[in-house]
DNA sequence: CGATGTCAAGGAATC
DNA sequence: GATTCCTTGACATCG
């Protein structure tokens, strides 16, 4: 790499999260339950087949599963907790290839790793699953820019104080933490606001999330001007990423016969990306550069659907 | 084989 | 303090 940064000079990256829709028989990770020894190298065998694709469809933007090993973190199950260090020479032989293809890779917590709960014991877990998840992002050998979404966590009735621990816990994080974690607007409790002056406190690069904003934006900040305030947050060098989906309009499942539709929960991902939606969102954007990790129900086959509005719209703005 | 129950974990609303 | 929903898929077991 010519430059301190590694920021790339080919088109900014569309991606997708974990599963694989596309072709048939790609798992994600191994999901066997405890009592039939699922292990990190399974997860990475199937890692290695989903690469694979990756590569034949030119997508270069991923998010891998957070279970990806098994149990890694859960306190009862202390035989599973070194799978990371068992499976070294795998994860950097993985990595390698990683970095030949050209691949971001990210990885996103799940609902229950909390930082800034006010129970010592869920925020200190919070910190053990964010060290595992960085502690594998190095094993690949993973640059700066292979990060991991989390939220701010529960309001509790104090949402200045919980916004307050949120930082304090932040600041002592363990370096190799600090150097991935980045912070996303949420669609029920923090909004871009709240995470902006969260970063203004600690300097945590926030991950602009554009359907939790259109359902939990009450300072009104249109799309483009809360996307640049988040984008605005990433250090020099390292491309900024941003969240995209559609909203659902309408439920997956149908009432029989002719009674009234239902509508979808407010929030719910649709199917598929809205073309004309994303190509003027970006339009409105024209000078930055960021990655796009889409969020739609259909994965990858909404990358490759994407990639066809963006190429009839004729952009300027190169984005693959 | 198809149907059904289960999964480590938190937060918030409800009673 | 206990219960349920949130949301998701796929494993695992049952009939």
């Amino acid at each position: 790499m010519a430059s301190p940064t590694e920021a790339s000079t080919g088109p900014d990256r569309l991606g997708f999260a974990v599963k694989v829709l596309g072709r048939p028989g790609l798992k994600s990770n191994d999901s066997r339950r405890w009592q039939n020894s699922p292990h990190l190298k399974t997860s990475v065998v199937y890692l290695d087949a989903i690469f694979e694709y990756l590569a034949e469809t030119g997508i270069r933007m991923y998010r891998i599963s957070s279970e990806i090993a098994p149990y890694v973190t859960h306190p009862d199950m202390p035989q599973f907790h070194g799978q990371i260090e068992e499976s070294a020479d795998e994860l950097a032989e993985l990595g390698e290839r990683i970095r030949q293809l050209d691949i971001r890779v990210s990885m996103h917590p799940s609902q229950y790793i909390v930082l800034n709960s006010p129970q010592e014991r869920v925020a200190r877990s919070a910190v053990a699953d964010f060290t595992h998840h960085a502690r594998f992002l190095d094993s690949l050998g993973a640059g700066p820019e292979a990060k991991i979404v989390t939220h701010v966590g529960g309001v509790y009735g104090d949402r200045p104080a919980a916004m307050r621990r949120f930082v304090e816990r932040y600041r002592v994080l363990p370096e190799t933490v600090k150097a991935r974690l980045v912070l996303e607007n949420d669609e029920i409790s923090y909004p871009v606001d709240d995470i902006a002056a969260i970063h203004d406190e600690c300097g945590i690069p926030l991950v602009f999330d554009i359907l939790h904003h259109r359902v939990n934006n009450p300072a009104a900040l249109d799309d483009a001007a809360a996307c640049r305030r988040c984008l605005a947050t990433w250090p020099e060098g390292q491309t900024p990423k941003v969240h995209y989906s559609t909203q659902r309009t309408e439920a997956r499942t149908q009432p029989k016969g002719d009674g009234p539709r239902r509508p979808a929960k407010s929030g719910e991902h649709d199917d598929w990306i809205d073309g004309g939606d994303f190509v003027a969102f970006l339009r409105r954007l024209p000078a930055a550069r960021f990655d796009v990790m889409l969020e739609a129900k259909q994965k990858d086959l909404a990358v490759l659907r994407l990639r066809e509005a963006i190429e009839a719209a004729g952009m300027d703005r190169r984005i693959w």
